[in-house]
DNA sequence: CGGGGGCGTGAGAACGCTCTCACGGCCGTG
DNA sequence: CACGGCCGTGAGAGCGTTCTCACGCCCCCG
């Protein structure tokens, strides 16, 4: 084709070594980076492997190291949502972060129904990657209880449903939610209902159970016409806002346990001529670009994603080495972002 | 720990083999499926299989076949917006489905910034996987060359800006243009505006081109004051909807190149008192799930997704399997989809 | 009844790497 | 001057597969 032949196969790490006139051991430990290697040896391998664009075949080295230095996120949601769901985008991009330093890859596995819950789970036990970070909103997946029992080091996003023994990091929803509540009591309000999340994910329960804790703390009965259930997106929001004004328009505030959610309430308030936070306070939970956005600019509950991401891949590399005593977790604290709607 | 014995590590061949009886070789040939086995060694095998529940490692296969079954679909892109993205989470879909009724893994990877994209472009490299998708929306990637350099079979996803040896696959967006600008033309509509998309992205010029095509070939005079670029966001939809009324307010339609922009464009129209369609008439681009939702539903141009990613995984697999002659592209047809805006 | 052609099987050599071990050479110490 | 130790190096044995051969066996045909 072009001037320069074209090789059908990569080069290997003996082509190096005779072409360094070294031995295939020390052309190892020059690309490992091992110090018992003299200077002009490992000047010489240098010059070999970028002569021969040399690149270390993944497959051999992991063979005998038992290693791949590749890491899963596994994202096992049934619907594409996941995808817009501007947390999700955190997590990768903090991930990637905490893995910025080392040499460890992450690789992203979608399973959407069972047969690709099947494939992944065939993926990564066929020793493709070290370790696997479960993103699982909803609950019931067979894939924990398979990559547990095949020893696969694994840490969940979100705390899980039952208490399965395995690590797991999520953000004190809980915390967050009651954190939330007791700034609108504060303000003064008299009469404050909730979206809350669906009673199958564990944020939306962890979220609503700080809600109705911080009531009762604070003395207040319990009313179950100030709860609507959400389903996490804006339209769901806007109409369990609707939902909210007909049982109870003489609310004052709302906890909405999604800043998509609440927008869509922010929308139906607009609509209904009620001002925010004049007639009712709004505060949401995550933190979402979309809170800063909002007319009036959303007063939200912030997860530390940075810090979520961190842990997890230290608890997941802590099991990888084989260091980890036990089954860890960690919640990481919430905090109340104070703007406009409440 | 618990009754059942936990082994370090995973069953061999060797030990499946010596379970059932038979040697390595017969063992590997019933889990490849060779046809060259006794039922009753194939039982004997299956037995042992599923009694040490093995799974054959990768790793050690992959070093003699030279093949991982993995494909990776890598987005090259610096923001996260990408994963809001309908369009991309409707690839990534599309791809899984093109693969289901293969054994073949897909992987994304995402690369950030130049040292993100510098190591996935290593983890490729290493052998990883058999083949890359790339899918990055801005222009000027060393990734491409790189991977090309590396012999790695490639396939884009989108048309390239200059005209690299590289196989693509892409939507006919000129073409889908025309036919949206091609409607509203015959529609009787005099003044045609557009929205466009960041002239740095080969979506956003060839929907311009088109545009520009159909209007030219009906006799209309290009006037610069009925384009504004947009970024492909809804805000960005607003704000050159709002810079077209300022400039052209006698237009009486708008050919807008994203569906969230065209929702952006809208909410303008509607604020400023023109009815859509009777005032002004507006087409999309994209078919996104928003176009449903929007008021009026949105008129615009779908891409055929399924088809486009059916032919990315065929141009990709027969450059793995090398039987490609040559460097392959394709552009598959888009479809104008009639709903209330125009 | 003998020979050829499957067909099922097993032995053993790869695949490209790491890692242990042993071996010279050089230093410092007694 | 002799000897122990360390340092750089290379030989070679794996790692868990696949794949090529070669080898019996049985069956069919002449």
């Amino acid at each position: 084709m072009t001037g320069t032949s074209t090789r059908v196969s990569s080069p290997t790490l003996d082509e190096v070594a005779v072409l360094a006139g070294v031995s295939r051991a020390t052309v190892s430990r020059v690309v490992n980076d091992s110090p018992r290697v003299s200077p002009e040896a490992r000047e010489a391998v240098r010059a070999a492997v970028a002569a021969l664009s040399y690149v270390p075949n993944r497959m051999a080295r992991s063979l005998v190291t038992r290693r791949t230095d590749t890491i899963a996120l596994v994202l096992s949601e049934p619907d594409a949502r996941i995808f817009s769901d501007p947390f999700f985008a955190s997590i990768v991009r903090g991930l990637n972060g905490a893995l910025a330093s080392t040499d460890i890859n992450l690789v992203l596995l979608t399973a959407r129904d069972e047969r690709e819950q099947e494939k992944a789970g065939r993926f990564v036990r066929q020793g493709h990657v070290d370790g696997v970070i479960l993103m699982s909103l909803h609950s019931h997946d067979v894939l924990p209880d398979e990559l547990i029992a095949a020893g696969m080091p694994l840490v969940l996003c979100g705390r899980p449903l039952d208490d399965r023994p395995v690590a797991w990091v999520d953000a004190d929803n809980c915390g967050g939610a009651r954190l939330a509540t007791e700034h609108l009591l504060a303000d003064g309000r008299r009469t404050i209902a909730s979206i809350s999340g669906p009673r199958d994910m564990v944020a939306g329960l962890d979220r609503l159970a700080g809600y109705r804790a911080a009531l009762s703390d604070a003395g207040h009965e319990a009313d179950p016409r100030l709860v609507v259930e959400g389903d996490f997106t804006e339209g769901g929001g806007a109409r369990a806002m609707e939902e909210l004004l007909d049982r109870a328009p003489e609310l004052d505030a709302v906890f909405v346990a999604s800043d998509p959610m609440a927008v869509g309430a922010l929308r139906v308030l607009h609509a209904a001529g009620r001002s925010v936070p004049g007639d009712v306070a709004v505060v949401g939970f995550d933190d979402a670009p979309v809170a800063l956005r909002s007319d009036p600019p959303l007063t939200t509950v912030t997860q530390p994603l940075e810090e979520m991401t961190q842990v997890m891949i230290e608890l997941l590399l802590a099991q990888v080495d084989r260091t980890a005593d036990g089954v860890q977790t960690r919640v990481c604290p919430t905090r109340l972002v104070r703007r406009a709607s409440a």
